[in-house]
DNA sequence: CATGAATGAGATTTCATTCAT
DNA sequence: AATGAATGAAATCTCATTCAT
């Protein structure tokens, strides 16, 4: 990407982001033509050129900057929680409230599976490494199972309640939506009767955090 | 689709299909064009036109029948199983062979999601509500958990496993991960220490089904 | 053409030409595909190049035959007419039937212009010297004009009459109209104020003829 | 049609519109390919998709415009004149000189009947309604004859004498030929032999309108 | 005779990118 | 920095015609 110099071009390539998230978001890489971003950022086609070598670059200059995004946030969400459950809830919820929030950028990294397999590998693992550490922290509390599958189905619970709740479903409670997940994942469905009986402290609506 | 009316046609229509499932789940859909299906198939261009009115129509095609396959498999495979869990298992483990063993298919009904909205969600919400119906079914069983919320933890779960064991850790051994899917499936974090204070009669290493 | 030598290839080829007569005049000749052809005359595509050499060919066909039966029809419809103006209004009211019967032949016949213009102009001149040919041999009757112009004009005549009335209005009385065409074909503008001070012994409905 | 916002834009689009009148007319809408206009118009061939969404949408754009062009010069022509029949010679002479002047446009215009009917019609009928007005408003003059019968016959007339004179014999002397179309006019067959006789102060040769 | 699958040249159209202004 | 016209390669799709059966 190349930096403007001048306060102008720096609003001018704000413009063309704000139109990139939107367009790929809504209709997809490939549906989307750099006419159409110039039309929604209202600037010329050629205008995009001078900020970006190409269009795949501008995919990927959003694709990474969802990446800090959303690590940062949910570093900062989760910093001050107490218990391991209490973080994986707050990490849960940060998560999904920015997907909420921005939707389109959710669209955007799934479609990376096919645009930039490298990055959304990148990204997914990230995720998976943060859980498997986490989970092998916690060595105490969890055994004999293995860390890594454990990592995938958490990402997966947290991915399906986003594509469901974020794509599909877009006025759901999320609070209680991460509290339900919340108990799955603590009592998994045998539990799922005695949400009461759970660890003494705990507030049935869910964590302060 | 057209359906040929020899076998010469037949085996054609099969050529074209299974070239199709090659290069769209290698390549995706828009960078497969259909010079790459028709030399891959080994016919002319337009002779793909004489069984699919476009590309689209084709990949849609190769939806649908992968949708029935799946849920056709799964049905069988959980045909002859006791209990509910048993047939998770056994669901779960075959969705697992079935994609690991056509790994195309898989890539393909991912990208749905920006081809073909509607039966990506079609697809999405068939699994979704084979869950919540089994779910609902077993209301005895499990209480107090909104099953809806449940279906999507489940399919998450599944699917999430899917993408990791077979995109990426194409060497993994299944039914050590579908047991282990299941053990969480079951207690949750809280009960993974007891996996052999499981229901009577079940083998460590998974059932029989 | 290639002749077929059985009565069962003979009735291929009437359907053939059926068909080709329908889809070319509904649809003109260059939206109708052999495969439209195929369809409608219930055979396989190849099979209709057993009896034509090409698309093209069975066009002309079609325009040939065309040409043929307009004049015969009109040769036998104004055989019995005493007197020119008979023979006039007999032909136009032939023409016009004509058309309205088979109109789609008129839309192919018109459409020649654009697909083979030497067989157009060739038609248009035949029609156009026959009024010609008319008009020289009543020199006495008609002066001072010139007969090519003239003759061109009566082709206007009979034809617009068979666009508007064929195409557009098609469910006119073409007696009235043939009537009212010969009348300003004698007496032109200045004289329809005075149809029943034409030649004495007219019945004012038109001839028998 | 996208209207250029440049000079060196619209210098383009007029290159283009002169082609396709030149090609299209030529050789006609089907026979005609983007490349050609392309080619002739000394463009690449996606320029023309910069200033029309498709090749029909072109033709469309010449077809409105001749419309609009024949009517309006029409209108000019017979601004000045002072009887009906004065007017009727002008505008025939006004139409004959527009067509021979650019041939290309007639030809165009009656292909439509294959390739846009509705705007044939149309065309055809607004023709037709401006002679029936004008017959109408001269009820005392004319009388007794069917005035849509009449537009009709009079269309004819002037279509007729422009196929002729314009595609097969151009080099006509048009003035002479629109005198003996409004001799017939006025007269019809009968009283052809009676030029001289027509109204007071009409020279033979034409009125100066 | 008839079939219908197969062909492949050729047409239209798209669109990322360049470039003159 | 910005414009928007222009490019042209590449994609999809059509369809008259051929040919093996």
């Amino acid at each position: 990407m190349n930096e403007p110099k001048t306060t102008r071009g720096q609003k001018t390539l704000n413009r063309i982001i704000k139109a990139a998230e939107n367009e790929f978001g809504k209709k997809g890489y490939y549906n989307t033509t750099i006419n159409d971003l110039a039309a929604r950022a209202k600037v010329a086609p050629g205008t995009i050129y001078i900020y970006f070598s190409d269009k795949y670059s501008l995919y990927c200059h959003l694709l990474n900057r969802y990446g800090h995004e959303i690590r940062k946030k949910i570093a900062e969400d989760t910093a001050g929680c107490a218990t391991r459950l209490d973080a994986e809830r707050a990490g849960l919820l940060s998560f999904l409230r920015q997907v909420k929030k921005q939707p389109y950028m959710y669209q955007i990294i799934w479609e990376s599976l096919y645009i930039n397999p490298t990055l959304f590998v990148e990204y997914y693992e990230s995720f998976a490494l943060r859980y498997k550490t986490k989970l092998d922290e916690s060595a105490g509390e969890i055994t004999r199972m293995d860390n890594t599958v454990l990592a995938y189905i958490l990402m997966g619970i947290v991915n399906f309640i986003g594509l469901k709740y974020v794509f599909f479903d877009k006025g759901a409670d999320l609070e209680k939506v991460a509290d339900q997940a919340m108990a799955f994942y603590r009592y998994g469905l045998s539990g799922l009767g005695q949400p009461a009986e759970g660890p003494a402290g705990e507030q049935p609506g869910g964590s302060a955090c």
